[in-house]
RNA sequence: GCCCGGGUAGUGUAGAGGCCCAUCAUGGAGCCCUGUCGAGGCUUCGACUCGGGUUCGAAUCCCGACCUGGGCGCCA
């Protein structure tokens, strides 16, 4: 009986038992009266054990012209061994080459020359065999497995709000154009709007996992132009309930990696840590007033009202040197669906920090459509073109308040990694629409 | 958008006007080798992004194009 088994199902106690193995030729060693061929695949390594004197000639032969990266199947018999890697190795009775690998490689997936992120992203492929890159790809999932477990258990529903959309949701940002038959039309930067309209509709706590659009003209090693925006929106509750269920979610995402991705930390070579809930939480001005009591001009220089800077972000990242959150950001540096606090200057609004970076922004929402329109017409925008919105907070909006957190954020602060494209298959910036 | 940097075999690198028909590693091809796990030893193959210019002489200096790395700005 030879069923496909994974690298990973397999263990020294099982000598002798038969095994099939399918998948890549990471290398071929080649001792002169041994020959050993590590087969990979999504699991890991297993090693197959070539004793020339004892083996059919034949299989020999076939195995020593395999190319690296072949594909193959491999039927033997498990023979525990406390020479091999895993302490087991498999004696091969047939090979199948499925489909032979050209030469030369893209890039090297033993890891013995590294290749530049260009280069590997050219052979996205290829580079992705390499068991460092998978494992960023496989916390990935966890992360997305995790967040969407959370949110059902928290009585959120899930929605699919539209990509295609007519008018900008903030307004500041640059949109993508596309056609559309004969009209121009955006790719949606936010799912913001429609979520809302949701609050309307009574679904009460939604949430969405979708890209978003962005065609700021930004070439840093934390943005994307296509990024995963983790969204939710919540009824009849106020920012401070969904601060709590941000905290919440993060706590929960590093616990669920921790424990449940032990393989591929250690593929990465890294170890995380929980961060503890409730994080801190500071106000803007006090953020404010820290950075004006710096040395460096760059940094004490801001007055009330300027965005931060990325000096200032990591400054207060060294400061506080944990997740935190700056809330009771000035009302206009916000947007205009964003909640004025009894002082109207102030908004009832949050961002989510690492200390490297912005993880997450949210505020309580206004619900009243006098304020809400009034605000977008202070923000110099022309209300017509938000009645399609604006229609669902006349017949019965509830208060509600949401945040969105960018996926790919959450993953490179969390896995410690230089650049954002790391985290994503196929990443989209300014220079690269391909692959 | 602004400011700095870089493009050398498939991959990663050395190189600072003649020492370069270009270094090293990895890789491919071939030979030797019975326990490798970045195997080892020997032989061999393979590259200066493109176009102009300066110079007796350019991988090296200058200009342009293309590609690319980083910082800032911008950015739910």
């Amino acid at each position: 009986m030879q069923e496909r088994r994974f690298t990973g199902e397999i263990n020294p106690s099982m000598t002798g038992e038969k095994a099939t193995l399918k998948g890549w030729v990471h290398e071929i060693r080649d001792l002169g009266g041994i020959m050993f061929l590590i087969l990979r695949d999504r699991e890991g390594f297993a090693q197959i054990t070539f004793p020339k004197k004892k083996i059919d000639p034949d299989l020999l032969e076939v195995a020593k012209r395999i190319s690296r990266e072949s594909v193959i199947t491999v039927k033997g018999t498990i023979q525990e061994d406390k020479r091999a890697p895993n302490g087991y190795e498999i004696i091969p009775e047939g090979i199948t080459v499925l489909n032979p690998a050209n030469s030369p490689l893209p890039l090297d997936t033993t890891g013995k020359v590294g290749a530049e992120l260009d280069t590997r992203l050219d052979s996205r492929f290829m580079d992705i065999r390499r068991p460092e890159v998978l494992a960023i790809f496989r916390i990935r999932d966890k992360v997305l497995t995790t967040t969407r477990n959370f949110l059902n258990e928290h009585g959120f529903i899930e929605i699919n709000t539209p990509k295609i959309v007519a008018t900008a949701t903030e307004g500041g940002t640059a949109l993508f154009p596309i056609t559309y038959f004969n009209r121009e039309a955006f790719l949606s930067q936010s799912p913001q709007l429609f979520k809302q309209i949701m609050m309307g509709a009574g679904l009460d706590r939604v949430w969405e996992i979708a890209p978003i659009f962005r065609a700021e003209e930004h070439d840093t090693t934390r943005h994307l132009n296509e990024a995963t925006s983790i969204d939710i929106e919540a009824s009849f509750v106020d920012y401070e309930d969904v601060m709590v269920l941000l905290e919440d979610l993060i706590a929960t995402l590093y616990t669920s990696v921790k424990e449940g991705c032990e393989k591929s930390l250690s593929d990465l070579g890294i170890d995380i840590e929980v961060p503890k809930t409730p994080f801190k939480r500071i106000t803007y001005t006090e953020a404010i007033d820290h950075l004006n009591g710096m040395d460096d001009p760059e940094i004490s220089e801001i007055v009330w009202g300027d965005d931060l800077s990325a000096a200032c972000e990591h400054e207060l990242g060294r400061l506080i040197g944990e997740h935190y959150f700056i809330i009771d950001w000035p009302t206009g540096s916000k947007p205009y669906y964003t909640r004025p606090s009894r002082n109207p200057e102030i908004s009832l609004s949050f961002d989510l920090m690492h200390p490297r970076m912005e993880l997450a922004s949210g505020s309580q929402r206004i619900h009243e459509v006098d304020l809400l329109t009034s605000r977008i017409d202070a923000m110099g925008l022309n209300p017509d073109s938000f009645e399609f919105y604006l229609r669902a907070f006349r017949f019965g909006m509830p208060p509600h308040a949401g945040w969105g957190l960018g996926l790919e954020r959450v993953l490179m602060t969390m896995l410690a990694l230089e650049n954002i494209r790391e985290v994503v298959l196929f990443p989209r910036d300014m220079k690269r629409v391909s692959p």
